[in-house]
DNA sequence: CTGAAAGCGCTTACAG
DNA sequence: CTGAAAGCGCTTACAG
């Protein structure tokens, strides 16, 4: 049978009371007795009752992460990041996926949502994409009192974000293509409900201008971040008339990016020799590919874990609004110097 | 606030005890009292207290995914089946991903997988590859006395598990090849610590013999499921006398499949046309590398579904001890038949 | 620095 | 068919 605090408590000789106290890291109590306590607890393989504690404290120690339709490589990494935060903290990771695409009024989305949380007993609340920005679950989550960090948001607002700056990646990645000599660079937008999307375009269009370049409609084309969307895109813009087609495409992510690689491959196109590509989030794929995807690495992982940390602090402990975090330009082989 | 069962019991009229019965469906309720603590109940949009009901039953209403470094898809898809399952039964889902491989003794890694699960207060865990066939894991399980269901597990035991048949799988796909004109077939194994490599290895060699051919040693290659390795086990493969070298490869996952298309665009091969090249699991990346690659459908959803469903069932529900679920080839365009 | 009492919101075992 | 009592294992608020 499991150890329970009583068990510790009699085998010390002192109180529940002081047991509880010194398994909380709380002050009063002589230095000794917090050994002693410290050592049986741990002879017994003692750990508090999560159910108990819980009711005791109205706390649950569980916090959710919520995602609707993710791309599994990127909710993996958030959830990796989030459950070694929590590890740390005491805290468990419960998973929650959502489906609201289909629903179409906000009453019924917020019905849904309201169902869900009812039943879920989580101190805290991970947003990821595009449900950071989802106002039914906002709402909920208020109503209901529960604290959520939002993973990349669209909007400001009161809650606590992570995120990183897509305008200023893509306007680096942007500049390399044109150090690289390319001119007539295309780029090929993601979902427009994703906060990155708009994003992502400004930095590439404020890269292209200030190189003094026009940006023609025909350079622009609209994905949903899938890859058949990206596939879709590169047919049109690698169709058109010669001097239209573009030397390089710029897919604001890998999955369309890897689209547009196989969409140069059946019709001929050397990437990179003929046609530069580049993707943004470096996503497993990017080395999959051949040749392997010049990219920007967005640092998920750690926005999973800030994320889950701001959620599983203690009081005491310093509280962060907002963090923006580093990305990095990953070089690799998509890329050529325009002949 | 949130509701309570007392709050339901008074605007009713009846004890808690009767609301708790209605509220588990237990049986001896009038029917009206059941009907009007229902809609009381659910007008005060009252869901039970998980802490409170845990601690009463000694039950978490949680259930834990455990993992070892997976695919993120093949973990995202069980993780999707299990939430499902979960959720139809009022449990939620943790996620506890485990590094055990960097461990040499096993007592060292009992030890840590018992300082996980001391802490996490779950009612049954499903154990994914490699985990399913791991030894301090089962046996700390086995200690604590928590039920678990094994996924894809390579050796017997008493736990239920859930799997598919590997081999049939690979020798249908063989004999899809076989059908196909090919003879010079080669076979990419994945990681040895795996079930399926073995088993997937078997049913090539079986379809192999029975089409009367002989399997020379360079025909196989050994990889352990990456990109990367896939990529070696190619160029060597590939790399031979122009006698030996294969006119298909079947790779026992799809990320070495991958590789083996991406190795022979960087040789100069066609693929299908030279080189016809299948794969095993049916991961997005199969209908995102070009060509497409035809690859096995494992039923991985299905299994987390099945596994959770296993382990929040009711006792007295039926139960299932080992369940053998379905596969399907996927016929795309990364094999044609032999000129 | 330490402890006894009450209570968190449920269920179990029992009585009627 | 229904309910009053006790208890699950902790913590909070209080007393000393």
């Amino acid at each position: 049978m499991k150890a329970t605090i009583t068990d510790v408590a009699k085998r010390a000789g002192v109180s529940m009371k002081t047991v509880s106290r010194v398994l909380n890291n709380e002050p009063n109590v002589a230095e000794n007795t917090r050994a002693r306590v410290k050592a049986i607890a741990d002879e017994l393989r003692y750990s508090p009752n999560l159910a108990a504690r819980g009711l005791a404290t109205s706390k649950s120690y569980l916090i959710a992460l919520m995602y609707d339709n993710p791309s599994p490589n990127y909710i993996s990494h958030i959830q990796r990041g989030a459950i070694d935060a929590c590890r740390e903290a005491g805290y468990h990771l419960v998973v929650q996926p959502f489906s609201l695409g289909d629903l179409v009024s906000t009453d019924e989305k917020i019905r849904t949502v309201r169902r869900v949380m009812d039943r879920l007993p989580v101190d805290g609340v991970i947003l990821t994409p595009p449900l950071s920005d989802n106002a039914a679950v906002l709402e909920v989550l208020e109503e209901l009192n529960i604290k959520c960090v939002r993973v990349a948001p669209k909007n400001g607002g009161a809650q606590p974000f992570v995120g990183m700056d897509d305008e200023t990646a893509s306007y680096q990645m942007t500049q390399h293509l044109l150090n690289q000599g390319h001119k007539k660079i295309a780029f090929i937008r993601g979902h427009a409900d994703h906060a990155a999307t708009s994003l992502r375009h400004a930095g590439y269009m404020r890269a292209m201008q200030e190189a003094g370049l026009v940006v023609s409609e025909n350079l622009i084309a609209q994905g949903d971040f899938s890859f058949e969307s990206g596939a879709a895109a590169a047919r049109k813009l690698l169709g058109g008339q010669t001097e239209d087609i573009p030397t390089a495409i710029f897919a604001s992510n890998d999955d369309m990016a890897a689209a547009v690689i196989s969409v140069a491959g059946q019709m001929g196109l050397n990437v990179p020799e003929t046609l530069s590509v580049c993707g943004f989030d470096d996503t497993p794929l990017a080395r999959v590919v051949w040749p392997a995807l010049t990219t920007v690495r967005q640092p998920i992982y750690k926005m999973g874990h800030q994320a889950a940390k701001e959620l599983v602090r203690r009081s005491d402990e310093q509280s962060e609004k907002g963090q923006i975090l580093d990305f990095e330009i990953m070089l690799r082989d998509s890329v050529a110097k325009l002949k």
